[in-house]
DNA sequence: GTGGTCTAGACCACC
DNA sequence: GTGGTCTAGACCACC
């Protein structure tokens, strides 16, 4: 697993690791039960603070993705199912987008055309 | 045109002040020309401060939804064309829903499939 | 003597008021001497409020192209010769003018090269 | 880089601090990626409030002079080349003072006069 | 009454 | 300490 940290960026540091770590696993470069380098460890070699790393590692505990074994470091958890509520969470979001595409001329034939596009991209990137 | 602010949410009022009159574009209730409220009279309507309104106003403005003729008031600007600048972004952040959505254990046929229930949901709701 | 408002402009009514007079003095259509209407007259006609006229002929007289006789009436007065406070007024704008253009990568020949454009259109609209 | 703000000018406290850093711009104070003082600390170096700094900070990005990444600061951007509504914008300022000048019975002749004085002046500053 | 500008002060997230 | 956000209050020009 791969991580790299862009400080320039406008997103949070704490929340770009946490990403990194979340496409890890969608890419299988982490599986269930995986051990997670310790909080000290990343830190000094992504060069950041400390508390940065631990608030990255708590946020993925909380969301269901590790499990953190007090000092005897963490691991990542069973995979997921979707839960109704991440459903809803979902179609909240894709809402919000779709109401502001629509704000710039897009229509419901163009965003489905986008949709589309971008599995189709994702999926040739995959293999 | 109904405005409506949770002052609890995480998101700032002045976005959710700026999403809900984009929202009311979306849905017709604004049309090009129409004027807005001053920001005095919105500000205490909605039982928010004066610059937040403001700050709300100055986004539209900077983002071409709407014109701010100084004391003589706020219109609509004419309906925006999607630009590729604006498709680009779009994709991008349906891609970052989409590997999310991975995490939680939604594959690709699921992730079309929400698209497709909310879109069919929100052409109902528009008549 | 066509006066023509728009209330629509950012710029303020009697700043609007007093340009006119003042172009119509360079087009030759007032000339010293030449009685203005009244302020309440010119108010009506042009439907706005009687003191933006006011201030707009205050503001005239102070600069000194036109002599307010009390209720009788204002006339224009003698054309001014150029003093040296105003050319350096004139050549402080430029300044400015030249400043900005070149932070958008305008260069001394360009900046040149377009006020000769301008002053060439002028001339020819002129007669 | 020298900045000085008047407090008793006409000119808006946040708009002559943005004219200032667009001055160091074109006398090649600034450059491309320098960075720039946090607004707390310009804000206590020039004795005015935070928000009006954040103000010229802001329009400055919206002018494409800077981009300012959240809490690491902000940075000057690459430098820009002239558009055709800028040039167009030009035009149409120099017009105006054109004919504000005639006005003043200034004439071509001495428009120009005074163009080339002001720019054989800055030519000379440069160096 | 209106928007524009400025100040003072406050709380928050990030690091 | 930093920027982001919000509020309260004030003065000004315009109309």
């Amino acid at each position: 697993m791969l991580l790299q940290i862009e400080p320039q960026s406008d997103e949070p540091i704490y929340l770009q690791l946490r990403n990194q770590i979340v496409q890890a696993l969608v890419r299988g470069e982490l599986k269930e039960g995986d051990a997670l380098p310790s909080v000290r460890r990343l830190a000094v070699d992504l060069g950041i603070n400390l508390h940065t790393v631990n608030k990255a590692y708590q946020l993925l505990e909380s969301q269901g993705y590790l499990h953190i074994y007090g000092r005897r470091g963490a691991r990542i958890t069973a995979p997921l199912a979707p839960t109704g509520d991440y459903v809803d969470q979902l179609a909240s979001d894709l809402k919000k987008l779709y109401i502001e595409a629509q704000s710039h001329g897009v229509d419901r034939r163009m965003f489905e055309q986008t949709v589309k596009a971008m599995l189709a991209k994702e999926a040739e990137n995959a293999h």
